[in-house]
DNA sequence: CACATTAATCGTAATATTGCAATTAATTAA
DNA sequence: TTAATTAATTGCAATATTACGATTAATGTG
């Protein structure tokens, strides 16, 4: 199928999982190391960066603009992207929270609330 | 093509990529969690568990096998798997250190050393 | 031994992902 | 207006992923 079966599985998982996809390329986590050390940039520029076809680079932002964890604006002929720190937050959020209670056992943290 | 070019990111990048490519399906954080949770199970109580056919359980447990994250032991006619916990904290490591320190200034980073 | 149970593997199908060349749309510069 | 620049999109090929039924290998039970 090449398809995930998503309905049968809690919201936390689904997210963990959608966040942690889009970690899952090389790529894309230098596109975003790359925004968080500069801030913002054009897309022509982690092109060069990178070293991957321009075509490869916009789909890996494409996948993580979608997602909401970058934002692009067009700026005449260039587009002009950086990180969305309130998504980014989210997914860190996420993915911290996950491994650091999935190895607490589920009484302690009950003790803990 | 399908195959991510790896050649041309750092270790860390594709650390990062494999591990969060790991946790990038609901299946395998609801593995993951499972294990945690009962410190180790026979493959048929995930298949019940989560709802998947035993084939691709199977497949996911190969997968998260052949990174480290999980180990399996024969036992008669079942097989128990339980989590590797060095390997596990060595992802855990990997994630943390890419989530915590990616918004950090290198100058700043700099400093800290 | 025959039979049941368990889980890995195989085969297959559907879909997704990765990558690039070529094209297109939008904007700017001449 | 024409030409140049930029990045998204399209089209394509190769490979990967997800899922499952069927089979197989290994072990245990009668």
């Amino acid at each position: 199928m090449g398809l995930a079966k998503t309905e049968i599985f809690t919201l936390e998982q689904n997210a963990v999982a959608r966040f942690a996809k889009a970690l899952g390329h090389p790529a894309r986590v230098a596109i975003l190391q790359h925004l968080f050390k500069t801030n913002q940039c054009i897309c022509g520029e982690l092109v060069l960066e990178i070293g991957l076809a321009q075509a490869t680079i916009s789909q890996h932002l494409k996948a993580l603009k979608s997602l909401g964890l970058i934002q692009g604006s067009v700026e005449g002929t260039t587009v002009c992207y950086c990180v969305d720190f309130k998504n980014w937050a989210k997914m860190k959020h996420s993915l911290s929270i996950f491994l650091i209670w999935i190895s607490i056992p589920p009484n302690v943290v009950k003790n803990l609330k």
